[in-house]
DNA sequence: CGCGTTGTTCCGTATTGTGGAACAGTGCTG
DNA sequence: CAGCACTGTTCCACAATACGGAACAACGCG
């Protein structure tokens, strides 16, 4: 054991719970001051503290990167990234990546194709989750209650071809929750076609959803469906495997 | 600069990037495996790191730890708590900490008075902004145009007293910001009164309340109310100080 | 102004952290 | 099945790094 690191965090866990000036500090960790003042000013050096009125220590934003690096939302990201990454290098279209939020999808990742002709960003949008893939995909394993909720409530018909009969819908879920992936043609943005599956998290449960748009007069090509699903069907589906490698612990 | 402790952040970065096994880790940091075998075993004995799948490691509990220990419910619980206990310990019966959570109340500590005859716990519970002290205290501040769109949606009646009259709730959170407090005569339940005063963070917003409550057949005690709106204005003040102390950087 | 206290810095030294090497364990291949 | 490559673990001699007492500056209070 490294006792120079030891101490280091008996000191930052004194700090954590109540904010002090170095000598309050080395008298709650039983160290001589000097001791106290040098890990801390190297507990600095690091951004693991900070200091505030001159000379008192908190906590610094380096604690905080460390446990924004390893939270679920950001797992998502950087695990589905290389795989967005990898799609469009294959499909020549934007690959996104979905989360759910209440009753709707949040992009939270994209990355573009090097076509001129785009779709645009999507990222830090949301949209309703009947009316996409992604939310498609989500919503095929909603449990009833929950499910029964959404589509008594409000469904937004944002282009002439967003399906908002909730029977036609109920259908369409089931087929969705068979299949493991969702086309939408047209029913969110006119002009724009996309495909998405579910990533699964260690427990199989469906948590975020990666995606693949393009403009829906070359996306998808003739004849290109079953090869491009099966494509991001396997991106979520690797995307969920590296997802559990990052996870945090349960307990 | 402790070298040691600079090393072991290098390798808890690169733990949180990308979860791995010694001797990746090593070559990513350029030091040499028993270093960073040694650094490792001592991370993980102040809960840094956790091993998964055998031999890879993983940022641990630890990191989360520290970093809850400053986030801004904890700090408002934490700065909050001895203010509470400190009421109870002059007024007799419980005091709690409310949190504003969209147009409710969300309840999220409590120190109970050892009066036998006691009102029930609220802690984890809810409560519409317009029926309880707490509330209102913090909906006097909000901006006209939230506060419209609050007092323009349903306004629930709890009680025969609640006072659900968008006009009279208007005058009435007028009153409870020129005056700094609210009291809330069985609104929210028959038999409960209570007293809150909001909590200012280090900017002035109200972002949090503190109340007492009792039975109405003994709380407020006759005469009782200007010495416990001083003190519970007070005691939500010095929580507020404190609080400041607590705070997180705001890059 | 004197005093007590906190924060900062320095320096000699010994203690603690180091890193190369040995070895156990594992998985893969011919 | 044996050999090989690779990873993880442990040990030990030693020197580099961490240590802590002491000096001193700064500050607030009576």
């Amino acid at each position: 054991m490294v006792q120079s690191l030891e101490r280091a965090f008996a000191i930052l866990g004194e700090v954590a719970r109540r904010p002090a000036g170095v000598t309050a500090i080395a008298e709650r960790v039983r160290l001589p001051k000097s001791t106290v003042a040098r890990l801390l000013a190297t507990l600095e050096d690091v951004d693991a503290v900070e200091r505030f009125d001159g000379a008192h220590w908190r906590i610094g934003p380096g604690v905080a990167a460390l446990n924004a690096a390893v939270s679920p939302e950001r797992n998502l990201i950087v695990a589905a990234r290389p795989h967005l990454a990898d799609l469009v290098g294959e499909l020549h279209e934007d690959a996104g990546l979905g989360l759910p939020d209440g009753n709707e999808i949040r992009y939270v990742d994209q990355v573009e194709s090097d076509n001129p002709v785009q779709v645009r960003e999507w990222t830090g949008t949301r949209a309703p989750m009947h009316a996409v893939p992604s939310g498609l995909v989500l919503l095929a394993e909603w449990p009833d209650d929950a499910l029964d909720a959404y589509l008594g409530g409000e469904l937004a018909a944002l282009t002439r071809r967003t399906v908002t009969d909730p029977a036609r819908l109920r259908a369409r879920l089931h087929e969705v929750c068979e299949a493991g992936y969702a086309w939408g043609l047209e029913e969110f943005a006119e002009g724009i076609d996309s495909v998405a599956a579910p990533i699964r998290d260690a427990r199989g449960n469906a948590v975020a959803a990666i995606h693949v748009h393009g403009p829906a007069y070359r996306f998808p090509p003739d004849g290109g469906e079953p090869r491009i699903t099966a494509r991001v069907v396997e991106a979520a589906a690797a995307a969920g495997r590296d997802l559990e490698e990052r996870e945090l612990p349960r307990a």
